[in-house]
DNA sequence: ACACGAGTGTAGCCAAGGCTACATTTCACG
DNA sequence: CGTGAAATGTAGCCTTGGCTACACTCGTGT
């Protein structure tokens, strides 16, 4: 037994009304939503940076990834060995990281999903800095019904 | 101009231009901030949970808190430990789980912050079940400053 | 040519947050 | 009362994504 002393402070749950529904409703489903969604968005901001990088430098070196994301570079190295595991990425030592067809998909979608959160904000008269500030966490749990209504509010509001 | 040979497959990073602004700039503090939101995510949930379970039933177990999150008890279990480490909930074995001063205001904003941001997104023409779905995940992300717009938002169009 | 510094790789540590399997405690009910 | 099923605790495993420290390569500049 654990000690029934006059308590002091710790309340102890009343073991109430045992049988009731308890909450309008268990959503687990929208937490596992959510979870799945932070798994995917190591791989999107990766592959959108890497996008970026060849783009404008013609070259994605782990380095400059890292500076970017704001990690160290041994981390860099092990998030593009997920990439690569996940077909997503083909690298070789010392020779800077590439995408492959699917990582490249991943990275346009990412970078249009990105700017169309952005937009949103600002248009919703959040300032531009916080507004890319939060994009960069905001965007990952974006559903594609979500980012339809986006558009066509940016769309209907000129 | 990358690598020209007869190309088997893997490119080679080109060593270009190397002394060059690479990007617009690099903004790792924006990733930094995602990452930082994200370790509180957990911590919202939980308190917000555990707030409404108390609310409804008069008490919070670890297995409701476990359903309604779609983990497993032990996972529950490990999460309000890291609760009572940060001071935001009490408990004692078998005697469920309450909230601190600090944990009830901590429930009280995310409460309120899901509430704004499922009230915006349905605003903005996002289907209900999307937006609730949505919301759970985009909520940690969204700064005092983007809660503040949208509350203006929401004012505004009445 | 070659040395040295910047870039990269690798080993190994840590904490968080999942899980399963098993031990223990409560409490509702016969 | 006594007891067994449900709730809770605990041990220990895994993966992810951070980090530091150190080893190795590369190519730039003298
Ligand atoms: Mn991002
Ligand atoms: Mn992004
Ligand atoms: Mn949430
Ligand atoms: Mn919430």
């Amino acid at each position: 037994m654990i000690g029934q002393d006059p308590a002091p402070e710790l309340p102890v749950a009343a073991h109430a009304d045992r049988g009731r529904p308890a909450l309008p409703a268990p959503r687990p489903d929208r937490h596992e939503r959510a979870r799945h969604a932070q798994a995917q968005a190591l791989l999107e901001d990766y592959t959108e940076l890497i996008d970026d990088l060849i783009a404008a430098t013609g070259e994605a070196r782990i380095t400059d990834i890292a500076a970017h994301l704001g990690v160290t570079h041994p981390t860099a190295t092990k998030a593009v060995a997920r990439l690569r595991r996940e077909g997503l990425a083909q690298s070789r030592p010392y020779r800077g990281v590439f995408l492959t067809d699917s990582g490249q998909r991943m990275a346009a979608r990412a970078r249009a999903r990105h700017r169309t959160v952005v937009d949103v904000l600002v248009a919703l008269g959040v300032p531009v800095e916080a507004a890319e500030s939060d994009a960069e966490g905001i965007e990952h749990h974006v559903s594609d019904s979500t980012l339809a209504a986006f558009a066509r509010f940016l769309d209907r509001r000129g």
